[in-house]
DNA sequence: CAAGCGTACCTGATACGCTGGGTATCGTGA
DNA sequence: TCACGATACCCAGCGTATCAGGTACGCTTG
């Protein structure tokens, strides 16, 4: 019970080396998983880090929270560029198109990285916990969209703000991750011209698309101005 | 050389008993699936069929193989119910809303089995290789989506008919999943209702929903006017 | 033409190798 | 003494190898 107490010197002394090391192993981690791939095991990263693997285990519990750790490191960073760029955003739109643009940004870094924060390691079970338990990664993110979205409508818990923000998310992991995977060529968009895709279509749909087939300049245009 | 032939009557007499069996065993997979949750071993899948796993594998090579011929199944049967709707769809946005409420009835009629042939099952390997390998499932559903677009917009090669399918069906995939997961409440929205949020929000975003806070009964008929 | 043997292929089962996540044991340093 | 850290270990699960049957086909031969 005094073990609640943790005033002991022998304890105390151990709190800001753990907390510091937590940041070493979590920042070795992500090193790892971008050079050696999404699929590294504990051990290769372990062996990476420089150690062995009860040191991640006592740290991270699992392999899941050794995923959550770097993915909670990697929202942060995102985020920060995310809060930057809605300082010179005015309306919903823009910010949202900033978050997009950090999204890819994000998963551009470094695709190892991003697979491996985004794979939900099933560790749920049986029934439909995919949906729920998305990893906690995307969740995180879809916060960051729900909460502004609430105060915009008032209403707390409508259908809009229930599902809205997740279905967004979906659709931006989606397309960010084929145009990730799509080999660079002329038609390929860039970075500001996929993100001015998704964000169209997130506000606006695929209809106007649709009714004026304009070329995805104008397309392009009609985001940024 | 002769061995190209084939025409033995030793070899082609078993071709439409290997079908058969095909069939059966991803039938009883799918019921597997279905009672023992998508995190079944091959072992079990096998007993579960009354065989042993070497016959699974001799008929699809690995679990990856396994899932894809599940998913085809599955794939097929959503398929078929959405050209009967098609039918009677005139617009583009019917078609779509078909496609929506096919998919929700698909992942609501076993979330085990949509859970088992959604899994990627990795199977690739580095870099970005997860958004283009997206497990052969969503390509042929996206297939459904990409080819009707492609001729009613004509140009072949625009970013909208590049990554706007793939956008949807990873919108389509993040709400329903999130939909199936929600314990039933009075708030949760039923099987049409969802179908015509999702549908919406695919066509004409979300702006509308911003400018106008409807009611969500409002949206939805909207969709079904 | 028909009996019979060899052939091609399938079936189902068990045993095994290997990888990878997670745990228990034990030595070590402040 | 106490947390740390490395090694050894366990276990589940995928995939492979091997083996003993079983049955239709087809070619040969009397």
């Amino acid at each position: 019970m005094n073990a609640t107490q943790q005033l002991d010197g022998r304890s105390s002394r151990w709190q800001v080396h753990r907390e510091e090391r937590r940041r070493e192993l979590i920042s070795q981690s992500r090193r790892a998983v971008h050079r050696l791939g999404p699929d590294v095991s504990m051990e290769d990263i372990a062996s990476a880090a420089g150690t062995s693997k009860s040191v991640f285990y006592r740290y991270f519990g699992d392999k899941a929270g050794l995923q959550q750790a770097v993915g909670e490191i990697v929202i942060a960073q995102m985020q920060e560029k995310i809060l930057t760029a809605a300082k010179s955003a005015t309306t919903a739109k823009q910010g949202l198109s900033a978050m997009v643009s950090a999204y890819l940004q994000m998963a551009e870094t470094s695709p190892n990285v991003y697979v491996f924060v985004t794979r939900s390691t099933d560790a749920a079970g049986s029934a439909a916990a995919a949906g729920n338990a998305l990893g906690n990664f995307f969740d995180e993110i879809t916060a960051m969209i729900t909460v502004p979205m609430r105060e915009l409508l008032g209403s707390a818990d409508s259908p809009q703000v229930m599902y809205w923000p997740t279905a967004a998310i979906g659709l931006v992991r989606s397309a960010g991750e084929l145009w990730l995977a799509t080999p660079a060529s002329p038609a390929k968009p860039d970075h500001v011209a996929m993100a001015g895709l998704i964000t169209n279509w997130l506000t606006s749909g695929i209809l106007p698309d649709i009714a004026a087939p304009a070329s995805p300049t104008l397309t392009q245009t009609k985001e940024t101005a």
